[in-house]
DNA sequence: CGAATGTCTAATGTCGACATTTATGTTTGA
DNA sequence: TCAAACATAAATGTCGACATTAGACATTCG
């Protein structure tokens, strides 16, 4: 187990992130330093450290003078960012896509299996999960740190923003074909064809979304 | 002329952008915060704001407990910034090809032949600069926030790190024929086409940088 | 002699108080 | 009545001092 170090900061982080996951902070919602230093029980210095680094991942606005809110995406904002985020994926399975073995082709084809059970029997939280392994078995082959700290940081806002709405999104048939559809692509090992696929899933998604 | 506020944060901001741009703050170097609050007569909040702003573009790096420090890129990491830039930025050109008017086509010839004629006259800065007007203006037709953001970092971030070699990288004539040939790409209205070439045009000045 | 341990210094981490600014709501004047 | 000017409250911006920690150096023990 590796050892790590919580100063106050990252302790703010980690329960600003568990208040946006948990849904008690919302789009719009200001970030008061007092507030969240008095519920804390320290000074607002660590606090305004955190807010910093949340703002770095995009987790929070900042607005000089006035203070730190929960973002609010408007449509345009919610189909660029899923437009960006399948651009900046698409290359990086595009460009390591020879690099996966059977086995985890097999492992991906659990993954797709697995989704579309867990989506019948409603199981919300373990979709989504299911479909972070899936998503994450597909980028990992990358080495490029900086398209991987993009894509992560896309990643995290959008899942924080938006993972309550996606077991809504497809029904459990449509979740199975919608991903087998990348998984072949990835299969074929056709360059331009596994950009478009990855690109064609998160405009989509992004258009459903941006439409609730 | 819009009327901005400068708030001590900005303005240590706008302080190390110059020392970076000048030379003066070279990779490795850390960024002492109590040397900088004496130096411009303040007190360390206000820096270690700056630094969070500067840790946002990726001008510093932060190493928690230690300090900030200007950044080392590895020869990899050169490569990986160029190359995601590549794939930014030529997604962002093909999707707003066909938006460009007869003027401003002539426009971007104008540029390229100012690069060579600079470039010849060996005025480094203006080739630089025409070079920066060059590529703004081919982007500058997306309107997807998300993706400007990203490109306008890695931008800024390579722009500072590396602009001194960049009048070094190619002759005269190359200048031109390199950028003609992103020109010829965007006026084919071809989509493969032009995000392929946008990216080796970055792939290979990645690789030309990192080997320095 | 060398590796583990102890000490010291300089840097960041945190604190509480005060200054400044924003936004709101109230008053004032034509 | 309405708009401009003015208070007021509440938030962030800044300050200087103290606490804590990482890294370098000195020391000790085998």
């Amino acid at each position: 187990m590796p050892i790590v170090k919580k100063t106050y900061k990252d302790q703010v982080v980690d329960y600003v992130y568990q208040l946006l996951l948990a849904g008690e902070l919302n789009p719009g919602d200001q970030l008061k330093e007092t507030l969240l230093a008095e519920k804390m029980g320290i000074s607002r210095a660590p606090i305004r450290e955190a807010m910093k680094e949340l703002i770095i991942n995009g987790l929070v606005d900042y607005r000089p003078q006035v203070g730190n809110f929960v973002p609010v995406l408007s449509p345009k904002q919610i189909i660029d960012s899923y437009t960006t985020r399948g651009v900046l994926e698409g290359y990086a399975i595009m460009s390591t896509c020879k690099q996966f073995s059977a086995e985890e082709f097999e492992k991906l084809d659990n993954l797709v299996v697995q989704m579309e059970r867990y989506a019948n029997k409603k199981n919300h939280k373990m979709v989504v999960d299911t479909g972070g392994d899936f998503h994450d078995l597909l980028i990992s082959k990358s080495d490029n740190v900086e398209l991987l700290e993009y894509t992560d940081r896309l990643s995290l806002k959008l899942h924080i923003q938006f993972f309550k709405h996606w077991s809504t999104l497809y029904s459990p048939a449509e979740i199975g074909r919608r991903h087998r559809v990348i998984l072949d692509s990835v299969k074929s090992g056709d360059s331009d064809l596994i950009e478009r696929v990855v690109r064609q899933h998160y405009a989509e998604t992004g258009k459903k979304i941006a439409t609730l």
